[in-house]
DNA sequence: CGACAAATGACATAGTCTGCCAGCTTATCT
DNA sequence: AGATAAGCTGGCAGACTATGTCATTTGTCG
């Protein structure tokens, strides 16, 4: 038996679905049932989390409180989120994703750095555009290291897969030795990351009070990428 | 009982201390017998540790298992690293935290991205310098997410205190609002450790074929920082 | 409605990590 | 050297995260 008071966050209005939470399409039309029932338990799950997270800390919130919160087991929470991190940080992935599209849809003639500082603006962009949603999560992250260590790791997965795309979207004009090319790759990507942290920090240490993308534009300001 | 049999891994002869083996001084010209085993076990640990992931993976290795290698209880493992994952990782924060002194060090007239740089360099020399323990602990840790997740946590850490001694070396030039310089200041710090991990990562995809800092001068070629 | 598939909850289990206390070893002082 | 204090160790109990399994419930579709 849970005495929890439940406070809700008011993201957002619960009837609507995951999807549209995080402002990402995905091919529906209606959901049945199942899939709508699911949308919303796996939001109420991040809703409790947050709130716990809130007033408790990371660590000193258990699976179990989260779980009685929302009625469902422990056991379910965690065919939800296969970890109890995840319960935060996989939304954060969700948004960061879209790099990946953005900068598959760059033209092919623009330069390296064009490229890839134009996606991570628009991440960015997007980010911001979910008003508040984003904002909460990553002040949840801030409060426990363990959570930053997993989006750190997550961020990396995602550098790699940058790295890749870079990677066959110039092929053919590898002018230096493999391994070469992939160091110099790798930090350019690394760079655009460093750019991207650097602007959420600031961003949520005031906040919220200046435009994601402005802080992006006037921290990548502070860097120059040099070309081969 | 345990019938595991103890391969060594003849990083270092076991009868040097722990500080000799990170190459670090430590202020110690004759340590009691008591210190003296604490920094034997402590290195037999990180042995086994590596020794065992070397073969099944790190979270196929239980903790049960690296205490039974050196016949020493789990819950004293425990004592001497505050986690699993500590058992490896702590090691390459020991190395990493040269950055630090080496950091405070630099002559106070040089720029930021010169004293940046020279003390990372420093720090990456160091680290090749101890021949193939470095490399041996950057394989295993590249093995597991979790512990790459660690090891990323505690270079932000570490990056934070970088952050923060520059700060401090370089104030009363601070031309813009604090919010600003901090901004900039972070993408500086992070487009550094962005060269590192780069650097280092080539040089295990490569198995040390090259030296680190060769690498490091490389990647750093990749960007340039834009002062103020 | 009835058959089928999916989701859930209720165990059981392994493994990490912490607190606690008793027993032993080392260091220190006389 | 001997006694006392301090530190180290091991074993035990307990909380928590995470995974596997299986019976039960719930949604879906013919």
């Amino acid at each position: 038996m849970s005495f929890v008071v439940k406070r809700r966050l008011a993201l957002l209005p619960t009837d609507r679905s995951l999807s549209g939470a995080l402002g990402l399409a995905r091919g529906v039309d209606v959901l049945g049932l199942r899939e709508a029932k699911k949308d919303r338990t796996r939001f109420q799950l991040l809703e409790a989390a947050l709130d716990l997270i809130a007033r408790q800390g990371f660590e000193q919130t258990t699976l179990n409180e989260i779980a009685d919160a929302v009625q469902v087991s422990p056991r379910t929470l965690l065919r939800y989120f296969p970890t109890k991190e995840d319960v935060i940080v996989s939304w954060v992935d969700e948004g960061m994703a879209v790099l990946r599209e953005g900068l598959e849809a760059r033209p092919p003639g623009e330069s390296r750095p064009e490229a890839l500082l134009a996606a991570a603006r628009d991440m960015l962009a997007a980010y911001q555009a979910r008003g508040g949603f984003f904002l909460v999560i990553e002040r949840a992250i801030a409060t426990s290291d363990t959570v930053a260590a997993r989006k750190q790791q997550m961020m990396e997965v995602l550098a790699r897969d940058v790295s890749a795309i870079l990677a066959e979207r110039e092929d053919g004009q590898a002018q230096h030795g493999e391994a070469r090319s992939s160091l110099i790759r790798d930090v350019h990507v690394g760079t655009v990351f460093a750019i991207i942290r650097a602007s959420i920090r600031s961003w949520v240490g005031t906040n919220g009070g200046r435009p994601l993308p402005d802080l992006f534009d006037e921290a990548a300001c502070a860097v120059r990428f040099v070309e081969t």
